[in-house]
DNA sequence: CCGCATCCGTTTCGATACTG
DNA sequence: CAGTATCGAAACGGATGCGG
């Protein structure tokens, strides 16, 4: 049953936390910065939230116009959730929140990883670079494949296959958050069997550089 | 007792949550945005909060680093809450939640609005005027004092007495809010006894028609 | 009066089980 | 796959108590 209680409060801040304040809802909408997802992908992606939570949740933004729901076409026919115009713009206010985060003193409790925290890391950290050639790769990270394009330093992200990616990557989140930090374990994560790759692999070591080459932003405790 | 809960989740997103994601508790980072507070002060700001959950929050954030508790001076010798340098950090963060707020497509529930609300928007809503002279004024605002100093169009507020006001304003923050709006309807807030004034009319109303030139961006629902 | 701590009913959360 | 149902645990919210 979704959640009513409101801080009564008529400043902007307050009814921002009314609309997306509730345990676990700006997680969601963290998932869906890259593109819609299905429940399943969310679930997976916030193991920590309970199914019922995930659902209120989902209902409680739904109404507030923050996502919605939406039928895939055919053949397959599944929902997906999105987020609304207005819903996206919550992007840059969630950077801002998770940069803030990172200079915390305290030390980190943290367990799981998102594919998507990782996504917006590397995203968020790529830095222009005029003479970076462009590419297309398949990143497949939990059961989930992913299309990044790199053109002189800018990435961009999108759930789906590439059409005609130049390399791929299938790993974990944990272990690309390592490789963003430190390129020169991807032979030894290949090594180990926590990566594998294929294709243009020079290609793929300078989309690790370009966000190694940033400061952290979102994803790691950098 | 103090909430201890986790994410479990590497993402900054998800440590700022770990931080400041209880109930209640940007709020009162909101409250002490313009400057020190102490426990009463918060109590009246935030009426929709019980007492325990404001003590839980200030002990919580206190331990994250978000905040401090310190001793007054003499003869006061109250102690006040305020917040560290990283914990002041999260203002932009706030404004740009505020903000994203104001252009929610739902209807407004709220009874309350605290002065740092009014004043946060008033401060962030005026825009840069060379032709502005500069001014001090007295707000008095639920019993309590700020000082305002204005200058080419940027304000800055601070809690407390000025010391040599040009003008002064006693209201309450919903009133002060309207007159943001519509500074025309000073003279009839004067009459209905809403506002009481004093010192320089006239550069009061230059004050006021500072921020009412500049868009909504927190205290009210524009 | 200020600054909390304690008590207690209600709401929300979180884990697991279950259904179309 | 995409949720709903259930239930104990935790957090919230309001009232009251209490030392300084």
């Amino acid at each position: 049953m979704p959640t009513t209680r409101s801080y009564g409060d008529a400043c902007g801040i307050a009814r921002a936390l009314d609309i997306v304040g509730e345990r676990w809802a700006l997680l969601v909408v963290r998932e869906l910065l890259l593109g819609p997802q299905r429940f399943t992908d969310l679930r997976r992606a916030l193991p920590g939230a309970s199914t019922n939570l995930i659902a209120d949740r989902l209902r409680e933004l739904e109404g507030r116009g923050v996502l919605r729901r939406r039928q895939l076409q055919a053949p397959a026919a599944s929902w997906v959730y999105e987020l609304t115009e207005w819903g996206q713009e919550l992007e840059p206010v969630l950077l801002a929140l998770g940069g803030w985060a990172l200079e915390t003193p305290l030390p980190p409790p943290p367990v799981t990883l998102s594919a998507t925290s990782v996504l917006l890391f590397l995203r968020g950290s790529a830095r222009p670079d005029p003479q970076a050639p462009p590419a297309t790769y398949r990143l497949e990270l939990g059961d989930r494949a992913w299309t990044v394009r790199a053109a002189a330093g800018h990435v961009e992200v999108r759930p789906g296959e590439p059409e005609q990616p130049d390399a791929w990557l299938r790993t974990d989140p944990g272990t690309l958050n390592v490789l963003l930090q430190d390129p020169g374990q991807l032979d030894r994560a290949v090594a180990d069997g926590a990566a594998v790759t294929g294709g243009d692999r020079p290609a793929l070591r300078r989309l690790l550089e370009t966000a190694a080459r940033g400061p952290a932003t979102v994803g790691s405790q950098g």
